[in-house]
DNA sequence: CATTGTGAAGGAGTTCACAGCA
DNA sequence: TGCTGTGAACTCCTTCACAATG
């Protein structure tokens, strides 16, 4: 989901499937907690539990990486913490803006987790000039203006979109030109970039509609549970096409 | 990626495969731009180019949910609204409460987006009595004590988790226990709950971890390329099996 | 002998390519 | 003619089940 295209075939990559990938902070996240705890070693079954995946699928995810485990005795806490956290380039420091200081942005940039795992927040950018100056979590608000300059003299290539829908695209190509190469949109809108930019996207409201239709399905499976417990099986299975028996040929706003 | 858990076999449910349930709303989302502007019908090409997928992809998406379209012209974009909203669930009122109203809560609170698609923030909970009656996004912050009133109140069954990772657990269990079976979770912990019940999880830090891991992959090819185009190739292709030359046999902190 | 690492089977999602239809 | 709808091929991911092994 992350990307859509694939950077290129690679010139015989070790590659690491996406979906490894897009476990393996669930990973890093259950092994830190275990290491503050001083747990020495753990097993595949347990850390699975933890992370809440199935432990074949864990140790399949491992196996990409190399064999750090030791048969009979599990995976040395410590050191799968260093090799995922190599993996991920964690080792070293992320610099990242953060463009639209709204409420969600001023949320992620007050957003703890942030700083603990290699990332950094460098600057905070907004269009409103009268934010200019105002500190938002002890960071000062920066004008769009100086954009390119603040992505250049930070080295940033990480960047943070939270602007208004309507913004994003025109602030994406911004970051981009200056030197951006990751983007996290939290604007509700596809961003398109050139090859080679990678983008995620976070959207509530996407995820709001995706829980409702499972949730109407879990109603309409209750119904026809009922029914069915009442026997009363009267369903005129045959409609032409659409799933559906009573739908307006023509939509009522 | 959604529950893990798929909710059961279904008795001869029409199965829309999950992939393109997670797409539907991107297509609502561009179609509804098309109603704005009043286009009437769109070709799968166009729609397709809108909602950043493959054409094919969305022809697909679309046969699962019927024969919405006209060979040789596309698809009515308000018949099409109306279908998709439908297959959602949007057509009906979801309540939704947020626990958890920090930065991020308020955030959520505040997004207009949420009010947009059949979605009502009925209700606004933290454990801080000193937030208690204050109005945030005009709502007025209730009590963690009154949870499962509230819930069971206003018939919710979509709850949003913004509290800190400590507290998510706890919180998910009193939802559930209070009727909720949908859980959007923005706290960074892996929430357990009984089947049947669904969670999304929203993760700003494994989002950026994701990124950063392309981003080192990009610096590691960057530097390849130019390691090849100076045809320099003294690479040793053999270290017995981790991926990896130069690595600490025990982690250094 | 408990637990990893992994071939092989199975399943889900994507893409191709073209038949079918307005 | 132009565009949809879809079987079939393909790629990616997951799960099974067991041989390998510290």
């Amino acid at each position: 989901m992350a990307t859509g295209r694939t950077h290129r075939p690679a010139t015989r990559s070790r590659g690491i499937p996406e979906a490894t990938v897009a476990r393996l902070p669930l990973y890093l996240r259950a092994l830190t907690a275990l290491s503050e705890r001083s747990v020495p070693t753990v097993s595949s079954e347990e850390l699975a539990a933890a992370a809440g995946v199935n432990s074949a699928k864990l140790r399949k995810d491992f196996s990409y990486l190399g064999s750090y485990g030791t048969r009979g005795v599990g995976y040395d806490v410590e050191y799968l913490v260093y090799q995922i956290s190599r993996e991920l380039g964690l080792t070293q420091d992320w610099p990242v803006v953060i463009v639209g200081i709204g409420n969600l942005g001023a949320a992620l940039a007050n957003y703890g987790g942030f700083a603990s795992r290699g990332f950094r927040v460098a600057a905070l950018i907004d269009a409103d000039p009268a934010m200019a100056g105002k500190p938002v979590a002890g960071i000062p608000v920066q004008h769009t203006d100086d954009l390119e300059k603040i992505i250049k003299d930070n080295g940033v290539s990480i960047g943070v979109i939270a602007t208004p829908a309507g913004a994003a695209q025109q602030v994406c190509e911004r970051l981009v030109a200056a030197g951006v190469t990751s983007i996290l949109n939290f604007a509700p809108t596809v961003l398109s970039v050139p090859d080679g930019v990678d983008v995620r996207k976070v959207d509530l409201s996407i995820e709001l509609q995706i829980l409702a239709f499972h949730e109407q399905r879990k109603a309409g499976e209750e119904a026809l549970a009922l029914a069915e417990a009442e026997a009363v099986v009267e369903v005129s299975e045959e409609s032409g096409k659409g799933p559906d028996g009573d739908v307006p040929a023509v939509m009522p706003a």
